[in-house]
DNA sequence: TCAGCTCACACTTTTGAATAGC
DNA sequence: AGCTATTCAAAAGTGTGAGCTG
């Protein structure tokens, strides 16, 4: 099976900085002031982030957003089922550790997903990236694990591509989603594409399902989901030996490790054993033959492989200290008890799958880029079962989620706890949870429009307000694509941020969010703009605060700023660079150009079209952004958007690490704050191409040269989109390799890849 | 000295080409 | 000739443990 894999590096914003901890948040000043978001328990247009505060690092940290008034139709249920979650779970009980290697290693557990709610018809992206949740580095002592300091140095986000990509709806729905192929690598030079990791940090992985269509046109509706049980601490050698016997018990590639299995404990030490019988045999009978041994004595020691053949050579008969050594017999017997303990998963599984239900919430029909949000609708029940399960047992709790019951009483930890916070990763109690919150396990879900990163100069097309109110206004000359969208240090800020924090309205409403049944989502009724992020930080933790480059800045809850936002409505297209098929990652880049993406199996899908007008009805209607926090399953809420892409610049403010540590470490919620997604990156800026003509693939003469835009998409110049008919990956540049420069102004630079660390630092 | 990392190892599953059978 | 099932070797995925590194 030749599964085409498309690697990509998307610089999204989503990926790069992936889920904001609350109430550390991130964006940028200029644009976090400008970002409101509409609720009907407050109306009043309210700051997503502080103003002042916006230097965080980018970690996973849901939001609580009140969700959509239920008497809004819900357009957009897509819906996102872990198939896997008790696996998930028994992993996070102890404490998961991920494997990360030079070469690139799997995850295991894997993210196995059930896709629903998805239009047929219409072609998705999956993706797969994984964020820091905090910004600490553990280390495994006294049993578990402790946060021991600051984390390192972000690396350059990369977003793997399911290889399907892109799919219709009805191909994903009609199957298990696997993200097996997606690999771990510690190898900040990696060219392989891998997810680049640091060792003994935590990360959250995410999925996000994006409509083709959007993606390939700039912008996009999305739908991002969050599943707290794949939390994990990345290691290069196991520390737990709990987490050990899992992954043995579990993986059938470690079943050769099993108590019975050839490479067991017992084995090893029986051919270790026969090893040195052998050897020290062998010297015997040389050391007895003085003529031989001078001459023979020469060779180089003997290999564990020649030991080993001596002895099974010397030793057929020889009783096998561990009651015999036949491989077929105890592999058969291996095979046996792990499939039985798979069965019984499964069956747990089974019995503790929620019947997740998230409510989406609507986006603005007219396509109001306003930050919609929506609530976590089941948000009270997980909360409180989550909550219960921090006091449990588990190693490490999951630190995104806020205290439940109280926003108001959200845990703002000091700066002083940052620096010398030891925090201790409880784990949680997924079946306290699951019991706990009967009526259904969805977490709360989250919908974010996200501002697509607008060309950094006057040239670049810019979206044409599709509604007065509603509008973007960009600031070209102020803010450019490189715009760091965070400007003061995490030290700095936090104490200003707790206050902010405090003082937020939306951080005294936890019970406002109403139980999950669809019909609790707050609706969004004051309009709500905010200023278009059209850059993604390059570096937003080193980026000055001072920054406010954009011309509409409104950190005044009651503003309602008008920005106009930039349009791509036009991608620019070009073939991404060969990859080896089974994996292809993108890095998702908010700031930097992005690339269009080239998807080397459209042809064998519905015939994709050269540009948006060829698309059926977006599934998506209001380019919604939605992030979904769910155990095991979600829905994810849909918010109107324009310009909605996964970008980790638009997600949440980051929750500070120590932050994290108290509010989650004590407890694990899900009644999260609103949470912003990010967007997925645009394809390459219109000037970057321009530089880079290699980047445009061949215009498609049979292409309509202009395609008459939707209403959504503001007309604009591009190269039609000429979908590349190969079925195999061929991309003609490096796309996978762009990488934006970090924040911490990350040293591993990537030389053989575009060059995207330029750009303007305020 | 030691925590963390790299690498080779043995074992396993997965993959896909080659072959056989219908 | 075309399709399906089976076989088999290579590739790739595991954790382990010794050795290396800073």
């Amino acid at each position: 099976m030749s599964h085409k894999i498309l690697k990509a590096d998307l610089k999204s914003s989503v990926s790069k900085r992936g889920l904001e901890m609350y109430p550390s948040l991130t964006l940028a000043s200029q644009r976090i002031g400008d970002c409101f978001y509409r609720d009907r328990e407050v109306p009043a247009h309210i700051p997503l982030f502080p103003a002042a505060c916006e230097m965080a690092p980018r970690m996973v940290v849901p939001l609580t957003v009140p969700s959509e008034s239920a008497s809004k139709p819900q357009k957009d249920e897509v819906k996102m089922e872990l198939e896997n979650s008790a696996l998930w779970k028994q992993f996070s009980s102890v404490g998961t550790e991920m494997i990360i290697t030079k070469k690139g290693r799997r995850m295991f557990p894997g993210l196995r997903l059930k896709l629903s709610g998805l239009n047929p018809s219409l072609r998705y992206i999956l993706l797969l990236d994984i964020v820091p949740v905090d910004n600490s580095r553990y280390r495994f002592q006294g049993g578990g694990w402790q946060a021991v300091g600051g984390a390192e140095a972000r690396l350059p986000d990369r977003v793997f591509i399911h290889p399907d990509s892109p799919a219709t709806g009805a191909h994903w729905q009609s199957r298990t989603i696997s993200f097996h192929y997606a690999k771990l690598t510690n190898n900040t030079l990696d060219t392989q594409g891998h997810i680049i990791l640091h060792s003994l940090h935590r990360y959250q992985p995410r999925v996000h399902v994006v409509e083709a269509r959007d993606v390939l046109r700039w912008a996009g509706g999305q739908h991002t989901f969050i599943f707290p049980e794949t939390q994990f601490i990345t290691v290069t050698a196991y520390q737990n030996n709990k987490i050990t016997e899992l992954k043995i018990n579990s993986n059938p590639f470690a079943k050769g490790f099993r108590e019975d299995g050839m490479n067991s404990k017992k084995q090893r030490d029986a051919r270790q054993k026969r090893k040195m019988a052998v050897l020290t045999e062998t010297l015997d009978i040389v050391n007895c033959d003085p003529c031989d041994s001078t001459e023979l004595l020469p060779q180089p020691t003997p290999t564990s492989t020649d030991l080993q053949t001596l002895a099974l050579a010397s030793l057929p008969a020889l009783p096998d200290p561990s009651g015999g050594f036949r491989p077929e017999e105890a592999s058969y017997q291996d095979t046996l008890v792990p499939e039985q303990s798979l069965d019984l998963n499964q069956a747990f599984m089974a019995s503790q799958m929620p019947d997740i239900t998230m409510q989406e919430t609507p986006g603005n029909e007219l396509g109001n880029n306003i930050i919609e949000r929506s609530d976590a609708i089941a948000a009270p029940s997980y909360t409180s079962s989550f909550s219960a399960a921090q006091t449990n047992s588990s190693s490490f709790s999951s630190a995104i989620f806020p205290q439940p019951s109280s926003f108001s009483s959200l845990p703002v930890p000091n700066s002083s706890d940052i620096s010398d916070s030891q925090l201790t990763i409880l784990p949680i109690n997924y079946p306290t949870l699951l019991s706990s919150s009967p009526a259904t396990p969805s977490l709360q879900q989250t919908s974010f429009t996200f501002p697509t990163p607008p060309p950094s100069d006057s040239s670049s097309p810019q979206l044409l307000p599709s509604s007065s109110s509603n509008s973007y206004h960009m600031a070209p000359d102020t803010v450019t694509p490189h715009t760091p969208t965070s400007f003061c240090a995490p030290s700095s800020c936090e104490s200003n941020l707790q206050d902010q924090i405090s003082a937020h309205p939306l951080l005294h409403q936890p019970s406002q969010q109403q139980p999950e049944d669809g019909n609790d989502e707050p609706s969004v009724q004051a309009s709500a703009a905010y200023i278009y992020p059209n850059v993604l930080p390059t570096n937003p933790d080193l980026a000055p605060v001072t920054a406010q480059p954009l011309a509409c800045q409104h950190h005044s809850p009651a503003a309602a700023p008008s920005c106009s936002l930039p349009a791509h409505t036009a991608s620019t297209p070009f073939a991404f660079p060969s990859v080896p098929p089974q994996m292809q990652s993108v890095s998702l880049q908010s700031l930097s150009p992005s690339p269009a993406l080239h998807f080397p199996n459209l042809n064998h899908q519905a015939p994709a079209p050269a540009h948006a007008a060829a698309f059926p009805p977006s599934s998506l209607p209001h380019s919604s952004s939605s992030l979904a926090f769910q155990p095991s399953s979600c829905r994810a809420a849909s918010s109107l958007f324009q310009q909605s892409v996964i970008s980790a610049a638009s997600l949440p403010p980051a929750v500070h690490p120590h932050n994290l540590s108290n509010s989650s470490a004590s407890s694990s919620t899900c009644s999260f704050p609103p949470v912003e997604i990010g967007a997925i990156p645009p394809p390459y800026r219109p000037e970057v191409v321009l530089h880079h003509p290699a980047l445009l693939p061949p215009l498609d003469s049979s292409l309509p040269s202009s395609p008459a835009p939707p209403a959504l998409y503001p007309a604009f110049p591009s190269h039609p989109l000429r979908l590349h008919q190969n079925s195999h990956p061929s991309l003609s540049i490096p796309f996978r390799h762009l990488y934006r420069q970090h924040q911490h102004g990350h040293p591993h630079y990537q030389g053989s890849y575009l060059d995207m660390s330029k750009r303007a630092v305020f």
